[in-house]
RNA sequence: GUGGUUGUAGCUCAGCUGGUUAGAGCAUCGGUUUGUGGUACCGAGGGCCGCGGGUUCGAAUCCCGUCUUCCACCCCA
């Protein structure tokens, strides 16, 4: 028998890291259900139509395609697999792909329900994705979005109401973060306003990288897609501007920057209605590569340490007409609970209490107190104490070994003494402190 | 998808230019200790040396392929 393996780029998770992720989810979920955002869910698998197209030519290549059942070769195009062509033999054999990522489903889900919604729609979505990438550390072929999202309304009080949203939440989970926030029309104004609109994708990608790669390469970046000296001596310039006022006079003749400057206005406006814990800046060079957003875009940056973005999103327009629904608005926002799990584990936040999953063992010494103890837990348990026995009365060396793994707080000692007394023994096994005490005196001190 | 990197006990890793029976620490199990855990000491079990092929008298070690890991691109969470 060979050694068992999982596949590429997927991993098992421990009951203690499942129990931390429950934690992050649990506290996610209510602050999304505070601000009146319901749950929904959509298939792992959606039909590859629904799939293919929507994440460009690299998403494309990264969709992991389900084999259609059957004798499938018999029905595959002859032709192209004859020549072995295997994009165009795949359509012939697959007609259905894992979920890539939980907007376009989400898009897809308000099309075929659009009868039965009630627009503005806010739901929310936490579900596993699966992307072909090569992995790294970090990043998996398997992974949890979890996404908030309202469409059907161009509200910008729902670009304020996520963030604070994001605030709350990371608030809650206790980590420091700043929320960086930006205009896809402002971006678009930059290109407008260094002439090269039609360079505005290029312009982006090399824009979004300059945290990470520096001016100098931006420039560099830009020069290779032949953007010319004077309008990369444009783009830097109004890179180096921090504050929204200043940048009106560069935005002079640029119609879509002015605006993009107006949506983060008023934007502010709903913001500044309340106080936050988190720092909520402005950040020109934030870009967000999906091609689908239109107005503000959102990124969130642990402050302590150094860590990917912990979250993202922004506003889209037209996400629905994909499938043929017009002028639905959207906006939402998606929190990446891997690297939350991450930077949380190193600053050491979850509770203690996230992972101890027994408060009481029970330790028999012999047969008949064996019998006895089962009695007693069961009335732990009636009190709703999270309690366990041992399932043997072996040496007590083991049975508290086994606390120890089990990371109990407390252990019931169990012998013929205490049967005959009724008086049990109870140890803080942190401390060592040990009382005998009757089984309703132990009830009430652990649950005070 | 491109280039590189990694794989030895449950975990972290030694193992030289190929040479007897592949090691250590931690973990596990047993004992010192038959009514008390974490410490200490003693002992034991546990390995297709990622997988497949090749070179060789002989391969954990060299070569090829493959899978996996991690890294830089690409892209993104």
């Amino acid at each position: 028998m060979a050694k068992p393996t999982i596949p590429k780029g997927t991993r098992d998770f421990t009951p203690e890291q499942v129990a931390k992720r429950n934690f992050i989810f649990g506290v996610i979920k209510s602050v999304f259900e505070k601000y009146g955002y319901q749950p929904i869910e959509t298939p792992t698998m959606e039909s590859l139509a629904t799939l293919t197209g929507k994440y460009g030519e690299e998403g494309d290549q990264l969709l992991f395609k389900v084999l259609n059942n059957g004798d499938f070769l018999s029905k595959a195009d002859k032709n192209e697999l004859a020549n072995q062509n295997s994009n165009k033999v795949l359509t012939s054999i697959s007609k259905r792909g894992l979920r890539y990522d939980l907007t376009v489903p989400f898009a897809r889900y308000v099309v075929m329900h659009q009868h039965e919604i009630s627009f503005p729609f806010k739901r929310y979505q936490i579900q596993p994705v699966w992307r072909a990438d090569r992995p790294q550390k970090g990043r998996y072929q398997e992974f949890y979005q979890c996404d908030v999202d309202v469409v059907g309304s161009n509200s910008l009080m729902y670009e304020a109401e996520l963030v604070q949203i994001y605030n709350e939440a990371f608030e809650r989970l206790g980590l420091e973060v700043t929320i960086l926030v930006n205009n896809r029309k402002v971006l678009y104004g930059i290109a407008e306003a260094a002439g090269i609109e039609d360079k505005f994708m290029e312009m982006t990608i090399a824009i979004d990288k300059l945290d990470k790669i520096g001016m100098a390469k931006v420039k560099e970046q830009l020069k290779l897609k032949e953007i010319d000296d004077a309008a990369i001596e444009q783009i830097e310039s109004i890179l180096k501007v921090t504050d929204l006022s200043a940048l009106e006079k560069w935005f002079e003749n640029s119609p879509t920057g002015q605006k993009g400057i107006a949506e983060l206005k008023t934007f502010h406006k709903y913001l500044d209605s309340n106080k936050y814990k988190n720092e909520i800046k402005f950040d020109i060079s934030l870009a967000r590569g999906l091609t689908y957003y239109t107005g503000c875009i959102f990124e969130v940056k642990t402050k302590n340490i150094q860590m990917g973005s912990v979250g993202g999103g922004g506003r889209y327009d037209d996400l629905t007409s994909m499938f043929g629904l017009k002028d639905i608005s959207g906006v939402g926002v998606s929190f990446g609970a891997a690297r939350i799990f991450d930077a949380m584990e190193e600053l050491n936040l979850f509770p203690t209490s996230v992972t101890t999953g027994l408060e009481v063992l029970i330790v028999a010494f012999d047969e008949d107190s064996h019998t006895y103890a089962f009695a007693v837990l069961n009335k732990l348990r009636a009190a709703n104490i999270v309690a366990d026995l041992y399932p043997s009365p072996t040496k007590i060396k083991k049975q508290m070994k086994y606390a120890n793994a089990r990371k109990v707080r407390y252990t019931i000692l169990i012998g013929s003494e205490e049967m005959k007394s009724q008086v049990l023994t109870l140890k803080e096994m942190e401390t060592g402190n040990q009382v005998g005490l009757k089984i309703e005196d132990i009830v009430h001190h652990i649950k005070s």
